[in-house]
DNA sequence: AAATATAATGAACGGTGTTCAGTAAATGCA
DNA sequence: TGCATTTACTGAACACCGTTCATTATATTT
């Protein structure tokens, strides 16, 4: 019976066309600038079909960000690839604001904007996990080796997290303006920041 | 010649009731959710009188940022009053966490939150800046001291704000779910986080 | 009291997310 | 094969949104 396969591979196809163009959209325009009929012209379908496929724009969003958390995992994965686990964790947090800094609005999308429709935040737990073990399992390392201050694991992720997160969020708010020389190359500063503090929390 | 003045105080007095009515609405509902026309409503004003005082809605969020930053100063005064530096530091670091904490809403609107109308980033520079510099004047005190590790002033300041808006930021958006045992206390996990980081930044 | 200047209105414009009755195409059954 | 039924899609309609502007009401000046 393989027309119900069929019929269910040209579903995931046409789920995909949306998330595809909804991404594209989102990156050039902005989540709030991009409309469901914006996204249903571009495809050229109605913006009814739209609301077979996603439940609302929010959820839209959600697969959007679920996409970007791969992308980020696989940075991590290409780029953090040193023996040394205390190495790893700088290329992990600088790989982190490399990404900030190159993919904005991406960062955006799954960091910092608030999907306004629905208030409902339980989707977060499971969107993101995989990219998060990764850290986690490099800091584990560290902390195995007593190369690190930290006596707990999950509160030395979060003071991680938070540190890289602040960086480029404060940075895409354009927060930094105010303290960062004009002139100085943010990418530079913020690489420093990372490394100042890494030399901090050393063991 | 008072009524030029007259005109004038009665026209502060609409922009200041404008302004405490959003303000009110933001905090209640969230920015995206609270319209002009819900504002003008709860006013007793038309929609279009709001244009009259305030260019868009996006000046709108300036106006009442502004008076979030003034609010984040004076809990700064007054919480942050130990003669030692570096407990003044660390009563600043905990203070604003705990008005990330305790003002949810507001930090949304003063940090996080995009005005989407006019994607015009320049207003912020002189937003906030006293209450910045109020970090920073703590900061000098400690560096003159020898009492941190760090050399820059300006790297140290983006260092530390980048830190508690991190925690504070991530928190707002349900992101330390996937690391935080729900059953601990919030507050008392970020101010840990805050007291570890200190002490690893302490020369 | 009349003329002028200021303040406020609210309908209208072009958008938004979302729904749903109606239509067209594909499938199951005889 | 032909017909009934399920499935896919449409696009007008609903209730909103930010913003503008001709019109009206109020206040000041002459």
């Amino acid at each position: 019976m393989g027309i119900a396969e069929r019929k269910e591979r040209v579903r995931e196809e046409m789920k995909q066309m949306i998330t595809t163009a909804a991404m594209k959209m989102f990156l050039e325009e902005g989540y709030a600038k991009t409309s469901i009929r914006n996204i249903a012209d571009s495809i050229e379908y109605s913006p009814g079909t739209i609301y077979l496929y996603y439940k609302d724009k929010d959820e839209l969003l959600y697969e959007v960000q679920r996409q970007a958390y791969g992308k980020l995992l696989e940075a991590f994965k290409a780029g953090a690839v040193s023996k040394d686990p205390l190495e790893r964790l700088e290329q992990l947090g600088k790989l982190y604001v490399a990404f900030g800094l190159d993919n904005p609005e991406l960062y955006d999308l799954m960091f910092i904007i608030r999907a306004p429709m629905n208030v409902d935040e339980k989707l977060h737990q499971s969107n993101g996990g995989d990219t998060f073990a990764f850290l986690v399992q490099c800091l584990e390392e560290c902390m195995k080796g007593n190369l690190l201050i930290f006596k707990d694991i999950q509160l030395a992720a979060l003071q991680i997290w938070s540190m890289v997160h602040g960086l480029v969020s404060l940075n895409l708010r354009c927060r930094l303006k105010i303290m960062v020389p004009v002139d100085e190359d943010i990418r530079f500063t913020l690489f420093r920041a990372v490394e100042e503090y890494l030399e901090a929390i050393r063991a």
